[in-house]
DNA sequence: CGGTATCCCCAGGGATACTG
DNA sequence: CAGTATCCCTGGGGATACCG
């Protein structure tokens, strides 16, 4: 097998493209929400504190893109669309969990880092 | 406890702070190098391919704030600067190692599903 | 309701030159 | 060697207006 392989992706650059995925402004908020029920776009817009209609729809079109998430029209009047994390979905959210128990422990230790860093530099 | 309490952010916002913090473009392949041993900065500079001597400086002052990287120069002549993981550096490694295996699982999956809406998208 | 389309701003980041 | 300083450009993302 071969390392150096252009159609291999290293482990590093994989870890950097999950990254680049989930760690955009917006995507774990929805996603945090999509966990527990399925949601309609404007229930979204009015839960994700902040969100503009503009970024909600790019962050859902790249999540239906990659498979995390359906988008399912009703076509009622007025429409109604629902979005749902998909399994592959599911299984990311076990990940961010992972990664949340990992901030909470550790916010302390680098609250107070970066305290003595800034600090040090303030001096 | 309150939950709305501003000084005690989300966890969803804790995770948004960490994917903040790692998943900017060049943190991971800086900290997976650092995992096997401490590194000049040059020679971090020639290791990860592509990055500017600017934001290599930039990444390792991050990593340095948080807590996560030391820094110590030796004042020789020429000056000779060591980066190393600390202790939480490399508990963030475990962080990655299973971000990494979820995303060789899951690739095929997700290049199938953007394959997928793509060729929906073009017709 | 659930979006597109358009304009605009600013931070992330590259290239280059200079320094202790 | 290990940076800082400066310039510049791209694209992420907000605000607003319009559409089926």
């Amino acid at each position: 097998m071969s390392l150096g392989n252009k159609h291999e992706p290293t482990q590093c650059q994989l870890v950097g493209d999950v990254l680049a995925r989930v760690g955009d402004k917006w995507t774990v908020f929805v996603v945090r929400l999509l966990a527990d029920r399925p949601m309609r776009f404007n229930e979204l817009k009015r839960a994700v504190d902040g969100i503009s209609q503009r970024m909600l729809t790019l962050t859902l079109r790249g999540l239906e893109r990659d498979g995390l998430v359906t988008r399912t029209v009703y076509p009622t009047v007025p429409p109604r669309v629902d979005y749902a994390l998909t399994d592959l979905g599911q299984t990311l959210i076990t990940m961010l969990q992972g990664l949340g128990e990992w901030a909470i422990a550790n916010r302390p230790t680098i609250v107070a880092a970066r305290a003595a860093y800034d600090a040090r530099a303030a001096e």
